[in-house]
DNA sequence: TCGTTACATTCGTTTCCACGAATATATTCT
DNA sequence: AGAATATATTCGTGGAAACGAATGTAACGA
């Protein structure tokens, strides 16, 4: 099953390098709680229930793709999406895999929000639904 | 980084495994030629360049997530989309990745036919453009 | 300045999966 | 029935990428 090396420069490379970067639970899961508001590392870090260096990891490889961008406020960084349309992408991919819209909202607000960061527990910070 | 093991399961599971699973330069090729026609295993042979027991590979994979399905025609196996939404997801993504739609297009035709299958080289067969 | 918080990056390991090769099955032809 | 064609499946292996741990860096506070 020769996969040629040429391929991966082909157009079919680049899309399947696309899909397989956000073919991973912990990166949908990202991309659907950032499709509703901006949010820190470690708000994604309550929210996903992963350690800090794992998020880092999975964002350091979003961003590496340009499907998201951080700005930096204070100690924290927030990251936001660059590519809207990569969740209508989610989206119908759910919409395939027998995922209700009323399921993947859930995804973006699931544990309690416990997030410690300034932003999300007094009420200082930008637009957070916490 | 902890991927729970119960993530599979969840809602984000489904969805990433399905992107997941298209994910790969070979399987966008033969979801784009099926997109146009159903088509058979030679057949699909030809226009990726792959040896046919990587396509079966990837087809059986496919075929197991329910996006395409086989039906038997004389010595040939012709495989036909059961979710052409799958198709809409790929031109998402292509979209993303810079990839027009004509060089889409182009994905599905590229290899000058020579796919020696009954069905493509004499007219005796079904809707092929070959 | 020192410590602490928040995040990034690197490194080594392990796991997963595509790939190639070999083999099995089904269908037609002679 | 036997051979040839078309496709499916199994198995072993290699490479890439996720993962965990450790360390590095930047900003703020005391």
């Amino acid at each position: 099953m020769e996969t040629n090396v040429t391929n991966l420069e082909q157009p079919e490379g680049h899309i399947s390098r696309l899909l397989a970067l956000i073919g991973q639970p912990a990166r949908v899961q990202i991309l659907l709680v950032l499709a509703h508001e901006e949010a820190c590392v470690c708000h994604l870090e309550t929210v996903t229930g992963m350690r800090q260096a794992g998020i880092s990891q999975h964002l350091m490889a979003l961003r590496k793709a340009g499907l998201v961008a951080p700005h930096r406020s204070g100690r924290n960084v927030f990251y936001r999406l660059e590519r809207p349309e990569i969740i209508s992408i989610l989206q119908q991919a759910a919409a395939l895999a027998g995922v209700t819209p009323a399921k993947l909202a859930d995804l973006a607000r699931r544990p309690v929000c416990g997030c410690p960061c300034p932003q999300c527990n007094p009420g200082k910070g930008p637009n957070f639904a916490c």
